[in-house]
DNA sequence: TTGAAAGCGCTAACAC
DNA sequence: GTGTTAGCGCTTTCAA
């Protein structure tokens, strides 16, 4: 490893020279700069961001803790926040937390100890006093924890709300929920905007309401339970797509027809809903925007400036698509 | 922040006291070390690992580039690659290189910069000359390179056989295949996998090759055309489950019956096969393994052992479901 | 405009 | 067993 002595060394001056070149400030001769921008040439010098690091307590590294990266909704979001920070000159440290609170604090104490300079985090496990524990910025996705926490994400409940009165629309009778995980916040404001919508109605009954974890193979299995137990069910509204996808695996494996005798929709319009068959109507959020909106938020915190707003609610928009089409 | 200084003063010793508790090494007597101890809980001490790396220039931190963490086949092997790694101690840097060779190399120089003990990646753009410049541990993941340079990958041509066998014993007179991009490796060997099987056969022509990008929404395109082209098509082994996903769709779109008049096979095997109708049916790729073992490889490199093999290539399994299955 | 030197927080000789 | 100290590679006063 060459280092900045060698390039001082080499282009007869000292390493504060070196340096100001390096960093663009100070004053520095400019054919003295020529030389030793040549020098760094010659040598392929890089300078070394440990050391850097440690003098100026920074690392240009940002800590990203998702649940699950296995879990297609966060790839996308991973991927809007690297385009976003990579550009401004950061790189990304990825854990996975499997919605563990222990393995969370571990994560973001070994980010602390690498210095990085903040954090991105989908969690609903910690909570805000915790989180300020840490003493550095934070900005949660997806699910919000607390006003006072930096946070983006979308509009659930209303979401819940447009996926319910759209399968109504279509002639629905009798709509279910397959419900996300007890913890997840955002599961819950989904299923508050089912409720919004059909909450009052004569045939509502919480015998509709399952819980699925997300997932689709528990999903299926509970769907399944669900409509045979209640066969006069012809509308399902799942907490997300994964689930949505068991929904129309147990509706094919009972000989359902979808959309004609069950309308299902799911939420997150997760790339594959196109290539499902029939394919999959849905609930999307801007996870692009979202993603960027946090990036751009937690930068912010790292540059000290201070934050407009500090959560960012993104509205949903519906994806009508053939699982729900009957008129 | 709390250091180590702060820690030695209110214990009552010297730091190097306490970088031996901290490291267990030297000797340090019992009644001190629990001393230190004490004051390590108390004050909440963590060591500061930029410090520490920048001593021992190691970071615990391993760099994985992947062309693109939104594309399926990706966030399987990197969770697998940080389950392992995670508990050797380790955290991973992550990138997406858009198969971009100036990206490849631009995040080369960063992770370089920072100390990474070593890195994963999947590439095919650098060549063994341009790996070996960086002189630090790199695993090639998925595409191999050049004999020299330690990568693990599957066994694709046979791969490439076993579809392509399966598709003729089911019935098919007229085999086609929806091959990678161009420069892939692995799609190279899949497609002579393919030609290995149908390639000497009376009917085979050129025309029933077409590529696709390994991307759904090419693949679906492309396939219309050549089913259009050619009806008397029965059989498709697409180079990923991706393509065979938009050829599922192009069928769809056709109003051809999948596999009754056309059997469908994909590669790879990701998560979603299972929830397409019908059941897509395609080579598995025992990713976790593979990405276990490439962990395994790097965690060795960097600990100055020897490998006992360059390169692991690990067998594929044909996973027959419903779209292939004309029997 | 440039250089000398202190110091970021830690580890590992080396001395006691 | 424990402490002193040099030094990892860099940046930034401070002085010249």
């Amino acid at each position: 490893m060459t280092t900045i002595r060698d390039v001082a060394k080499k282009a007869n001056v000292s390493v504060a020279t070196v340096s100001r070149v390096l960093n663009e400030n100070g004053y520095v001769n400019e054919d003295t700069r020529k030389r030793v921008q040549e020098v760094i040439q010659e040598l392929n010098y890089k300078p070394n961001a440990v050391a850097r690091s440690l003098f100026k307590k920074e690392s240009k590294t940002i800590g990203f803790i998702v649940p699950d990266i296995t879990n297609p909704f966060f790839p996308a979001l991973v991927r809007s926040v690297e385009d976003y920070i990579n550009q401004k000159g950061f790189t990304i440290i990825l854990s996975n937390s499997d919605e563990n609170p222990e393995k969370e604090k571990h994560y973001l104490d070994i980010m602390k100890q690498k210095y990085v300079d903040g954090v991105i985090m989908v969690t609903n496990t910690l909570d805000h006093e915790q989180i300020s524990t840490y003493s550095m910025p934070i900005v949660l996705l997806d699910r919000p924890i607390h006003a006072d926490v930096p946070s983006v994400f979308v509009d659930n409940r209303l979401g819940g709300r447009l996926a319910t009165e759209h399968l109504l629309k279509q002639g629905c009778q009798r709509i279910a929920h397959i419900k996300g995980p007890e913890k997840v916040i955002n599961a819950d404001d989904r299923y508050q905007g089912y409720l919004d919508v059909v909450g009052k109605l004569p045939w509502f009954s919480k015998q509709y309401i399952v819980s699925g974890n997300y997932d689709k193979n528990t999903a299926m299995e509970v769907t399944k339970k669900l409509l045979q137990n209640h066969p006069e069910i012809d509308g399902i509204f799942a907490g997300n797509d994964m689930m949505a996808l068991g929904v129309l695996k147990a509706a094919e494996q009972l000989g359902i027809k979808v959309p004609e005798q069950l309308a299902i929709i799911g939420f997150d319009d997760i790339d594959l809903t196109e290539m499902t068959s029939p394919e999959l109507s849905s609930v999307a959020q801007p996870v692009y925007e979202v993603g960027k909106k946090a990036a751009e938020m937690l930068i912010h915190l790292i540059e000290g400036k201070n934050l407009e707003k500090k959560q960012y609610i993104f509205d949903v928009e519906l994806m009508e698509r053939k699982s729900s089409k009957r008129l």
